[in-house]
DNA sequence: GTGAAAGCGCTAACAC
DNA sequence: GTGTTAGCGCTTTCAC
């Protein structure tokens, strides 16, 4: 097994104290130049590579950032986003751990613990679904570690949220359904404890009512299992007296499986019922009907919240920082599962 | 800020040693029971919280899991093989840290040595496509790390592998293509650095040998950009002068791009050809058509890979444990892609 | 500019 | 069983 070599190494060799050492490789401003060029050959040489655990529990801080998400796979939002923090994180010199909880809170609040644990510098989050209480994230921040919710926030507590304008989002879409001319229009919403199930359902009641529509009519089905209840939803839409000729539903994957689901029992798209997604998943422009759907800053949401989680973290006076609650835009993309042939 | 608590702290309002509460914490058996009855009540009194990194930093070993893989948009495959690592993982009391190469050399490398000197306890890698020097796996190994490959791996470097009999799953897939009387098959493979590139070509080789036909007229057209390439694949397919009747392609994202440029040019799938992928990403059951594929037990490999990585990272004599080189199967799922209606 | 010394919070001999 | 003593490899006062 090769010889780790620590600052001390590097001392002896150059007949210099660990201080000086440790001074040099951070860049201290009062080491040489001299000094420091010398220690950086030797370390060079040596093929130095610094023992992250050991600074960190002498400095009391970590280059660790903990990343919490519903789930990975299935939903290229989180991918995308993740990858914008991992963009930021490396920029600044952190290290990312990424943990799921599978849409469930108790997996959340063990997540969140660990990583607590692991002192992490900062804390990023998307809540699950079933995440009603705060209590983890207030026993991250009772340790001076900061927290910023992305995508899924809530305003039952006080952290900086990165998210993105769910409501217009809806609005939009629901607009643009009522503008090619359906009249009945269903939604398949997500979960009401997700705050963007509940922005994106009351994006399109109220887009409903600013056409002058009924929204009493307004046909809505909860889907509290996100990619599971399509099939169940299908049925319930197509056995309404009065059959809605659009749906718009709180996610791209519901739509994918709602369209499946759709044509399965001949019914055609957008012709007999039209079918709207939300998240902008790139998969959306390969299925047949292209879906439309409302586009979000995927990576860009990542990026932000890594910028702003970092500057918490870093920052001496979290106090005067304060919080944002930044919202970024989305825009609508109508494809061909809205917008009927000829039409236009 | 809450204050943080230490095995001090318990050991003084116990009035016995740091090392006793120490012992006691980890459950050392030479502990006896009342003591250890009354440091936990007190642990849990405080709200105390091991602090990781000089519990790490003492015992000269982490609870760290490195993962590094290609991407994790886009494939289903690795977030689900993530789930399976991320099991394990917790069963044991390892934290996963998990990083992106993006199909970049210089970035797997850049991550291994983040995580190396992490002081991660082992390292789960698939490599990248560019990856064809194995300097930084090695330098892993020189410190002890272990490190086990799993979906790509390589006979490059002597480490232990999970990966799945990609030869196998490409060569029955092309069998079924055959039995269900397509005659001029296409292949469509991946970079030829990748393992499993390799193994799904000689596998779609060894079927067309093995059913007398001559391989030398078969056609394939190497897709080095694993998701961009596949317009540029139709065109080159549809331009042959015997044009293929059936195209296999090496994942399932390149056979649902396939499917959607063959049907813009109006191409009927699979009368006039049938498309086949690989990985069994569940979205290809939800396409139109549903995509034939190579079902591959994607967290049953996160799952053997986390476990026997643990394993070699635990054990005090790898030398006599070895390395493994497990492969687990495949199975082919035939679905309409590939099927002609009526023909059964 | 550099060094000495203390200490981060824990583990691990070794003694009793 | 339990305590004592040394570290793990680094950072950080505080001198000089």
């Amino acid at each position: 097994m090769a010889k780790v070599y620590t600052i001390h190494d590097i001392a002896i060799r150059l007949n210099i104290s660990k201080s000086t050492v440790s001074r040099a490789l951070r860049n201290h401003p009062d080491v040489s130049k001299d000094t420091k060029a010398a220690v950086f050959e030797m370390a060079e040489k040596l093929n130095y590579q610094k023992n992250i655990l050991a600074s960190n529990l002498a400095s009391k801080s970590t280059n660790l950032i903990g990343v919490v998400i519903p789930e990975i796979a299935r939903q290229h939002f989180f991918a995308q986003a993740l990858s914008g923090i991992q963009k930021v994180a490396k920029e600044k010199g952190y290290i990312v751990m990424v943990c799921q909880s599978n849409e469930e809170l108790q997996e959340e609040i063990n997540q969140v613990r660990a990583l607590v644990n692991s002192r992490v510098a900062g804390l990023l989050i998307s809540l699950s679904k079933e995440t009603d209480t705060f209590g983890h994230l207030q026993e991250a921040l009772d340790r001076d570690i900061p927290v910023v919710l992305f995508d899924r926030g809530t305003d039952q507590i006080e952290v900086s949220q990165v998210t993105v304008d769910d409501y217009k989002g809806a609005f939009d879409i629901t607009n643009h359904l009522i503008h090619e001319g359906y009249d009945n229009l269903a939604h398949l919403s997500g979960p009401m404890s997700l705050s963007i199930s509940q922005k994106r359902y009351q994006g399109f009641i109220d887009a409903l009512k600013s056409s002058g529509k009924n929204t009493a009519e307004a046909i809505v089905y909860q889907c509290d299992n996100l990619s599971l209840d399509a099939c169940e939803a299908v049925d319930r839409l197509l056995s309404q007296k009065k059959k809605p000729d659009a749906v718009f539903c709180m996610s791209d994957y519901m739509a994918i499986q709602v369209i499946k689901h759709l044509k399965d029992r001949g019914i055609k798209i957008p012709e007999d019922m039209a079918v709207a997604g939300f998240a902008g998943d790139p998969i959306t422009e390969l299925m047949d009907p292209q879906i439309s759907t409302v586009e979000q800053p995927a990576y860009d949401i990542g990026v932000q919240a890594a910028k702003r989680l970092i500057m918490e973290a870093e920052s001496d006076d979290r106090e005067t920082l304060g919080f944002i609650n930044r919202v970024l835009p989305t825009a609508i993309i109508p494809r061909s599962s809205t917008v009927k042939k000829h039409s236009n």
